[in-house]
DNA sequence: TATGAATGAGGCTTCATTCAT
DNA sequence: AATGAATGAAGCCTCATTCAT
């Protein structure tokens, strides 16, 4: 008896967010995600007891991911600002390399699929950033007549909007683009 | 004969936005459709040639009423500051009191059902906010080391997040909050 | 109060021919007869209880009509061929030019329409022809080695093929060809 | 796997027939064709892709029988009568013993089914037929103030009616009477 | 485990019929 | 009598899921 492949899975969620991304949530069916995956369709349900199983694994396991990714590479020796640029960078990097999942995971919260029990992605990421800002705050690097959720959303929606007009193609990013919009994010931020 | 009741055509519309909330373009059915709207499915098909149709017109009108909405109130007599104020109040304001509609846009979107002639939603209320922000380049009011559209994303991403966080409860907007905010956006853009 | 329009009853038997002759009874539908029609759908329902009714009633009529048409114009002074000939032609012509009853005719048989007491007109136009067959016989004009029926059909079936092959432009007839297929036919049945 | 049942397709098929035969292709019903077949709905669509196609791979499988059973068991040593009695019989043989398959193929001509690329059968069995007419003629066998189309139609026209009449009762066929139906068509063409 | 044919509930749409005007 | 909007049952077809191989 051969053992559960778990490379296939991993084949099961790309095809998932390929499709996912052409026609959304709405527009995933079993047997087109198991010709995408290269596998039949019966097999789509040794994986996972049923779509709606597979969606939320699917969910659990970008979660995971897109939270490692934010943080990483941060330690404590850099200055405050490179700090902050490294997030900032963490955060523009992940909707661009990622764009799928971001999509994906949009479409989700408004799908027959949510049990309720979700919008946890956000906060689990907010935590080390706003610890950051704070000790910005502490350190009289950053402004302090606005509170640290709105400082952070600031950041947050104009990188979620570069995002998106670069992968729809309608405001294309490049090096020089990316440095300008750091620096608008820092000077909305800084005291 | 009864008349044709173009009204009937409002409650259609109605009972999709409050369908597509709950579940998504993906949770909409045509008989779920007809119920929640208190009309015979066979109705449906009276006003609206089929599914996709009708979400494209739904698409279209929403389109139309946002574009107005954003610029409703924007003459030349008032300051620059306060006609950035208006047009960035008009779109918060339109993201909270609408977000039925900003979600059904945003999956519509990412649905089997964009006919690939869309994106203009965006397009079509920039124009009015890029020449305001050139405006105020002009005159020495804005910074002139971003290009219009890069200040423009950073106003609507923050807009965007600040709506969605009070929507959904995680950070409630009031009237101090409000003006925090657009005093970041502001400083954001400003010379 | 106006009364019942006769003459709206036959517009509405003659659009439901022509749309019978281009799609079939399985193509007919109460709303493209309505329009073909220049009536209203309930209209036609205050003519006829049911769509199953009006194709009873059309039935009906064309029947009576079809078997006038067959018999039309013989008369006991003509010669033997004459008669023969006579008959002949009218059918010809009644197929030629009743193309289309003949085919919602054929098509009423083998639909869900019939209630299985018809097959009469066929019987109904026998008769005569079969009274004309005989006379011939015992004139000695007709060859007696095959039975009135069955020269019948030797006619009749070259004739019913003619005419489709007319209509549907296979083999389009004209006055020789006519007079020779008469001929045909008269060499098939005299002594 | 289970393997696809290339027999399925013929119990499809012949429940259409059946159907068809009772109620014409206005009442075929793709619940009713998957009873009669024994098979779930679905199950249909694995095979065919709607039911416009069934109808089209169904007529066009009945042609290709069809052609081939006229010209079965024709060869150049016969005589020139028996060659053409030949012929006459398998028409005969055909209508009667694939009654249903005919009233199909004449109720196809006149259905929202046909694609206009179609009336080819009688063509497809024309070629031979008519060869075998022009080669009695070359011989002196066949009268030539007719052209062979006509000669052809006698002879199909009164095989059909024939047939018909057989089938619904009304003059039954039996040997004595086919030989003297065929010695009528031979008087009909001959020299 | 892997396959894909088979299933049938449920979705979209049509259409005979009714009904308010 | 005439209209055509409204109805909802029924038709076609899809698709999540099961099952025989």
């Amino acid at each position: 008896m051969r053992t559960k492949d778990i490379n296939k899975i991993d084949k099961i969620y790309k095809a998932s967010l390929a499709l996912i991304l052409k026609e959304g949530i709405a527009g995933l069916t079993m047997a087109k995600l198991a010709k995408q995956a290269g596998v039949a369709t019966g097999t789509l349900y040794i994986y996972f007891t049923n779509k709606e199983e597979l969606i939320h694994k699917l969910y659990q396991k970008l979660k995971e991911e897109t939270v490692d990714r934010f943080m990483h590479g941060i330690d404590g020796k850099s200055s405050f600002k490179n700090c902050i640029k490294k997030v900032w960078m963490n955060y523009l990097t992940h909707r661009l390399q990622h764009y799928e999942e971001s999509i994906f995971m949009e479409q989700y919260y408004r799908s027959p699929y949510i049990s309720g029990n979700t919008l946890a992605i956000a906060e689990a990421m907010k935590k080390p950033v706003h610890d950051l800002i704070q000790k910005g705050k502490e350190d009289g690097l950053v402004r302090t007549d606005a509170d640290n959720e709105m400082l952070f959303l600031s950041m947050l929606g104009f990188i979620r909007e570069l995002a998106d007009e670069h992968i729809t193609n309608v405001y294309p990013l490049n090096a020089t683009r990316i440095e300008m919009a750091f620096e608008l994010s820092w000077s909305t931020i800084k005291k």
